[in-house]
DNA sequence: CCTAAACCTTTTACTAGTAAAATACCTGCT
DNA sequence: AGCAGGTATTTTACTAGTAAAAGGTTTAGG
């Protein structure tokens, strides 16, 4: 990804941190996050908006963005992007062979961008090709035994890195999060990811 | 939002939908949204694994891509993509010049890209450079009166936008989901991004 | 004064994504 | 059978980002 380009500035496609209102790094004053001292600076500049939005979506996009900065530390050290690794994570979990078109599906990624990915996994070995044979435009993907053992070696490190991330919240704190989130999930996913399949 | 581009196949940087997981489409079952069904697919693989911060990160990532997808379709309206709409935000809510390297360090991008996005902001007529009299290194970035213009009518809109796509959730759980993610913002921020200047 | 180090911005070379076209194949209809 | 249309994957042309180096300028020290 560019997405898992680092930023730390921070990356760009990856993940800007202002939701409509763009981000802002220093000065932020009384109430803490960088969102809110950007919501802020809106409403001196244009006092009637309803900048409730932003503190929602500007938050998520920021959170994204630095915890992005921060999962990519393990996987780099591992030699992989985070798409590389969300394509080797789908194969691990589902347990079995996939087609690239179910990879695509799968990771939220393009056909095209799945194809560039499972060359470079192939030629590091970490993934093989085996053609279909009833029907010849399909190919099955599976993880060889190297690309397995790579997966079950990191993503422990990987929970372990978020774990520290999210440190910072309790139990509780965590849980309600991820319930709310939860929720908007649910409501987005029905609404702009389509009553899907 | 790297982290921002739209997907949706959407884009990436933006912004995968997995944590450490990676992202699940189809079948999700019982409990609701894709990431729920991604940790399902974890746990049956790995029993003895703490999935927590997938619930929360991996929910934060999935939000960060529909949503981004969501709100790029009035940014593209504009002809602007979202970095670029950040630059712009950015100097409409300061309210003044900035430099490249201010305007790198507000929307959390590296000051290459900022160099690019300048560029082609500056053919369009949407802002303008001034070298700085006293220091020759510097340049002094504004909007042009065709800039704060695009600036004031796009935003409206955007958060219009925003605002529908969040009307699934209540007005006490948007208040919820945004204290919560402020939390974790200011965590965050202390944490990652640095006990910053 | 003059040089070394630091700084701001831009340029260069490269990477990884996208959209759309191309390729190859299957399915169903007549 | 043969062809129209649809599907799965890859290829092509292009875009926008990154890291690192370059260019030009200021600042500090001797």
């Amino acid at each position: 990804m560019t997405a898992v380009n680092g930023r730390a500035s921070t990356t760009a496609s990856g993940a800007d941190a202002g939701s409509a209102g763009g981000s802002a790094a220093a000065g932020y004053g009384p109430a803490g996050d960088t969102v809110a001292a950007v919501v802020r600076q809106w409403q001196a500049v244009h006092p009637r908006i309803d900048t409730a939005p932003m503190e929602i979506i500007g938050r998520i996009n920021r959170c994204a963005a630095l915890l992005q900065q921060a999962e990519d530390a393990p996987l780099r050290h591992a030699g992989l992007t985070r798409p590389e690794f969300d394509v080797l994570g789908t194969l691990r979990r589902t347990g079995h062979a996939l087609t690239p078109g179910e990879i695509a599906r799968e990771t939220f990624s393009s056909g095209a961008a799945v194809t560039k990915r499972l060359k470079q996994l192939g030629e590091r070995g970490l993934i093989e090709r085996h053609g279909d044979t009833r029907d010849r435009r399909v190919t099955h993907v599976h993880l060889t035994d190297a690309g397995r053992d790579l997966v079950d070696r990191v993503l422990p490190e990987q929970l372990s890195y978020e774990r520290t991330a999210l440190s910072g919240l309790d139990d509780d704190a965590q849980r309600g999060l991820a319930a709310a989130l939860g929720e908007l999930l649910v409501q987005l996913e029905g609404r702009l990811g389509g009553p899907r399949g």
